[in-house]
DNA sequence: CCTTCATCGTTTGTGTACGAACAATTCAGG
DNA sequence: CCTGAATTGTTCGTACACAAACGATGAAGG
C-alpha cells in the first residue's frame, strides 16, 4: 500500500505548510468517545452471543427486568432513549416475543411493557455476559483506573 | 398465557423479589459511553454553528484540512468511518461544495478528495469552534481530571 | 363545562453505523 | 503472462439517534 504523496504542495496541509495544528482529530473527547463506543458495540457483538439483539434491545431487557412493569415512555427514559428510538426497539423486541403489551386502564395513552416468559428466560441467561462485556470493554485498564475512569465517565454523561 | 394479572408480583422484578442487582444498567461502560457521546452530540450542535454539519462530516473536513489530498478509503481510515459510512459523509459534504473529487491517474479505483476554496473557509472559520467543543464537553472535570480522562478513553478506543 | 396545556405514542425525514454483496481494478505468485 | 487474491468504492438492508409534526388522551384552571 504505497501512501502516495502526489502533488498536494499547493493545497492547505498542515504537515506541507508546517503550521501548528490548532486541531488534532485524535485528541478529541467527541472523537474518543465514539471509538471507545464503536470498539464496545464490537466487543459487544462478539460476546452477547445472539446475533439479533443489539446494545440497545439489551439494555431494554435488563431495565425491565430490573424495574418491572413500565411504560413504555418510561422506560425510554430510566435507558436513555428518545421516544421515536424506543418505539423501534420496542417493535422489534415484540416481534421476537421477548416483551408483551397492553394498553393501561387508567390512562389510556400509555403502553405498559412486560417481559414474557422467554424474556424472563433470556435475562436470566445472558446477565452475567452483561458484566463480562463491560469487564472486556475496561479490559486495557487496571482495576483503579477502571474505578477511575467509570466516575470521571459518569460525570459526563449527565 | 392468558393470566396478564394486573399486579405484578408474579413477574420479575428485583425490586419486588429484592434480590441483588447483578446488573445494573447505570454502572456500565457501554451505557456510559452511549450516554456521554448523546451529550457531546448535543453540544456540538449547539456550539458549531452551522445546521447542516455534522460531528463526523466535522471531522472528514478537519481531517482532509490537515493532511491534504487523500484517497476517499484512506479518509475513513484516518477518522475511524466505515467505506459504506464514509461513502455517504463524502456525498453530502461533496453536494454542499466543501469537498472536491477526483479519479486517481495511477490508479483508477481511488477517489482522490481535496478541500475546495468554500470548504478551507469553513474549516478556517470553525476549527476554534472544535476545540471549544471539547472544551465544554470535558466541562464537568478539572483540568487534572480532564488529563487523566483523556489518557483512559485513548486507551480504551484502540 | 370548556379551553389550554402537557404527555404518550407514532410517523416521517435525515444522518450515522456497519455487515454483506457487488463490479472494477490492481497486485502477487507461479 | 495469467489466474487468484486483495483493494476501492458503491449499493442494500437493518438498527440506532433525534428533530419535528401529529392525533389521542389527560390534567388544570376558570
Amino acid at each position: 500500500m504505497a501512501l502516495q504523496a502526489a502533488d498536494s504542495a499547493e493545497r492547505t496541509s498542515r504537515a506541507q505548510k508546517d503550521e501548528r495544528p490548532e486541531y488534532v482529530l485524535e485528541d478529541q473527547a467527541g472523537h474518543l468517545l465514539r471509538r471507545a463506543h464503536q470498539r464496545h458495540t464490537a466487543i459487544f457483538q462478539a460476546t452477547i452471543g445472539d446475533d439479533q439483539l443489539t446494545p440497545l434491545q439489551f439494555a431494554a431487557l435488563m431495565k425491565l427486568a430490573d424495574v418491572g412493569e413500565t411504560s413504555q415512555n418510561l422506560l425510554g427514559r430510566l435507558t436513555a432513549m428518545d421516544a421515536a428510538t424506543m418505539q423501534g426497539v420496542i417493535k422489534r423486541l415484540t416481534a421476537r416475543g421477548l416483551i408483551e403489551r397492553r394498553p393501561d386502564d387508567v390512562d389510556r395513552r400509555r403502553l405498559m411493557l412486560t417481559l414474557s416468559k422467554d424474556g424472563r428466560k433470556l435475562v436470566r441467561d445472558l446477565s452475567e455476559r452483561g458484566t463480562a462485556i463491560t469487564d472486556q470493554t475496561l479490559d486495557p485498564l487496571s482495576a483503579a483506573e477502571r474505578e477511575t475512569f467509570l466516575k470521571l465517565l459518569k460525570r459526563l454523561s449527565g
